[in-house]
RNA sequence: GGGGUUGUAGCUCAGUCGGUUAGAGUGCCAGCCUGUCACGCUGGAAGUCGCGGGUUCGAGCCCCGUCAGCCCCGCCA
């Protein structure tokens, strides 16, 4: 098909924004047609821009017999140029912002055809490989372009916030130094230095206090970070970090800047909030959620059953109870008529749940209309029920569940099952006491999670980790307890959850020398070490470094959760996949072993010579040497005998034709 | 690294106990159609049942392996 140019044409409107007011006025609109309605000499066509969606139609009658003929060879998103009049629709289309008008075509240039789609723009369901496949198309859709229309504004806002309390964008390198703690890194082979590397950054963090020690005492980047670790419907490998630092600030402030932040993002898509959200301290969130990141919209809290059963037949029950501690039961209790009227089905996909998250059984006590069901229903005598009913403070059907074990085991299995459970059957809805358990899930439940343990054992390394990381300050009141008792030690750190998903994290640093070698110390990195790996730092915090803490927000959760999708790839417009692979250009893929040579990531053994006559010399095992060597010399006589510009060379092949051995003979040498 | 799940027409899916020529809706193509907006009507084309083995007289279906998407555990300072 031949195609008109855009040539002067010049668009006057949106083509969302017409209304019955331009009704009369000639425009000229731009876009891509959705669909074609050809109703034999009456076609309408939906004509789509950035900024909506307007009708366009021409009737045989009246309009130009080239320009109806051009319209019905045009296809769905085909793009368009047009001019027409804007006039009041005979039949008016409540469900379309424009649909009180439509436009009578006086001029039409098609710009360009289009493939029939490889899926429909309008489907929801659509497989997500195809979508990622054609990313261009997929963001073609309505939801999409909300998602990073919104994902804009929140950026915008977010800088503008900042930039309100007088903070300072500032860059930091990509190309920076692998750190020994932390996330696997993403390395980048340096050409200049052999056998060096860069690595991306897991996050600026080491920048950005740096920044304060140089007197920035308010920074803020919006910056992407790189983590090469397994991927959730949560995580990427790169991901984008609203990345701040501030001198002289205790968390409060920090975390005072950053509330009013949280407010403004939550009324842009209609959200109260009120500030300051809730602070708990990590061991109370576990102990109650079972998590440090828990959803408070659901008011269910964990509950220590295990003094119930120092007498019970219930032999698991009752070594938890005399393990002094070691070991535990706790419990949820689900009241309402749905929790008590959950099927054995139900229950069982439950357990499953349970038994993945590392326990043993899901042991139940559901009270419904006929009364009680358990599992350990013949441990349970009158008296017994009747003690758990109390404790638990039944008065009425549910359901309770349990789990036996340390506190770690007994919070990872309870804390997935408190939202599981809750979202299962709010989403049955059938039972109004449910809503004062589980919020409708539209609300925002903003929290801080403070007092984080400064260090955890790891098991792996045999040594102390740091928890969140090695800069992080431990607790004043605790600082006695770093080399005594790591494991007690509190940090300054502290986290923003909403709804259950973790947005946030920062801590006040450790801003001096001995404080900062002390912990290298205690995480097993020594002095030599120390000083290769964060020498910068200990120099910077021996010159003045500031008080300093900050945070870093999860952008891309964030905007997740503001357009209220349950995956991180509708807000990212050219996502990963879960196997860290782009499928729309295939990225990552194999490079030039040319490339490879540069960066000194493949030895020149394999270099090879420009021959201008190749023998083949059977590489195979079992070839008498002998006669290889016979082989070889009629092969050079060969050679030898051809001109210069014809023979400069032997080349040895192996049966796959790998490159065994070359011979320069003469001639310029060539590197294959 | 481990577990679960999905893979059949361009797309979304159905496909019985292993048995005839693998179907539907939609999209696409052609024709008709003056108020559609998921236009309608008629007709047509369209399949490597993800891929590779195996069992069987016979495999979309059963078995083994493998690849890819998604979800989860480990991992993610």
């Amino acid at each position: 098909m031949k195609l008109d140019r855009l040539g002067d044409f010049q668009r006057t409107h949106r083509n969302g924004d017409l209304r019955l007011d331009h009704v009369g006025q000639t425009v000229r609109l731009l876009g891509w047609c959705r669909r074609v309605r050809n109703l034999g000499s009456l076609i309408f066509l939906d004509l789509r821009d950035r900024w909506g969606l307007v009708q366009l139609v021409a009737r045989e009658e009246t309009a130009d017999s080239e320009l109806l003929a051009k319209l019905k060879s045009v296809r769905s998103e085909f793009v368009l140029a047009v001019e027409g009049v804007v006039a009041e629709r005979e039949s008016k289309n409540p469900n379309m912002a424009t649909g009180d008008v439509e436009i009578r075509l006086t001029g039409l240039r098609i710009l360009n055809t289009a493939a029939p789609l490889p899926f429909p723009l309008e489907d929801e369901g659509v497989g997500e490989d195809l979508r990622l496949t054609y990313r261009f198309l997929d963001l073609r859709r309505d939801e999409l372009q909300r998602n990073l229309q919104l994902r804009s504004e929140a950026a915008n806002l977010i800088r503008n916030h900042f930039r309100e309390h007088d903070f300072i964008e500032i860059e930091t390198p990509i190309l920076t130094n692998s750190t020994p703690e932390g996330a696997r890194d993403y390395l980048v082979p340096s050409r200049v230095h052999p056998g060096e590397f860069f690595a991306l950054p897991q996050s600026p963090q080491l920048f950005k206090q740096l920044l304060q020690v140089s007197g920035f005492e308010r920074y803020i980047q919006i910056c992407r970070c790189f983590r090469d670790e397994d991927l959730r419907a949560d995580r990427q490998p790169e991901f984008t970090q609203v990345d701040i630092e501030m001198s002289f600030v205790r968390q409060e402030d920090v975390q005072g800047v950053i509330e009013p932040l949280m407010a403004k993002l939550a009324m842009v898509v209609g959200k109260e909030v009120s500030a300051p959200f809730p602070r708990l301290s990590y061991r109370d969130a576990m102990e109650w959620y079972g998590s440090d990141k828990p959803d408070l919209r659901c008011g269910v809290k964990i509950q220590d059953v295990t003094g119930l059963f120092t007498q019970s037949g219930f032999n698991l029950f009752r070594a938890a109870a005399e393990s002094q501690g070691q070991r535990r039961v706790r419990a949820l209790w689900f009241p309402g008529e749905a929790a008590g009227s959950l099927s054995r089905k139900q229950l069982d996909t439950f357990q499953e749940q349970a038994k993945q998250m590392g326990a043993g059984g899901l042991p139940y006590a559901k009270w419904g209309k006929d009364g009680l069901s358990s599992s350990f229903k013949k441990f349970l005598d009158p008296g017994a029920e009747a003690a758990l009913k109390g404790h638990l403070c039944v008065n009425g059907e549910g359901l309770a569940v349990f789990a036996v074990g340390t506190d770690a085991q007994t919070s990872k299995v309870l804390g997935d099952l408190r939202t599981r459970i809750a979202t299962d059957l709010s989403a049955t809805e059938k039972d109004p006491t449910l809503s004062t358990l589980f919020h409708h899930k539209n609300a925002f439940a903003f929290l801080w999670i403070t007092d984080f343990p400064l260090l955890e054992w790891s098991e792996e390394s045999q040594r102390f980790i740091a928890c969140h990381h090695p800069f992080t300050s431990p607790h004043p009141d605790d600082l006695d307890l770093l080399e005594t008792d790591p494991g007690q030690c509190r940090a300054l750190a502290y986290d923003l959850v909403l709804n259950g998903f973790e947005i946030g994290g920062g801590s006040i640093r450790i801003h001096d020398a001995e404080t900062q070698g002390r912990l290298f110390r205690v995480i097993g990195i020594g002095e030599a070490e120390a000083r290769t790996k964060f020498g910068f730092l200990l120099d910077a915090l021996a010159f003045g470094a500031p008080p300093h803490g900050g945070l870093a927000l999860g952008l891309d959760r964030l905007v997740m959760l503001l357009a209220g999708v349950d995956n991180i790839r509708e807000v990212i417009a050219f996502p990963k996949t879960a196997q860290a692979r782009c499928l729309m250009t295939g990225a990552p893929g194999p490079v030039d072993e040319r490339q490879l040579r540069e960066l000194h990531l493949l030895q020149d053994a394999k270099q090879t010579y420009r021959v201008g006559a190749v023998f083949f010399e059977s590489a195979e095992d079992g070839l008498d040497p002998v006669i290889r060597g016979e082989l070889r010399g009629q092969a050079l006589q060969q050679i030898g005998q051809l001109t210069p510009r014809q023979a400069q060379g032997l080349v040895t092949l192996d049966p796959h034709g790998r490159i065994l051995d070359a011979q320069t003979l003469s001639g310029p040498t060539f590197e294959f």
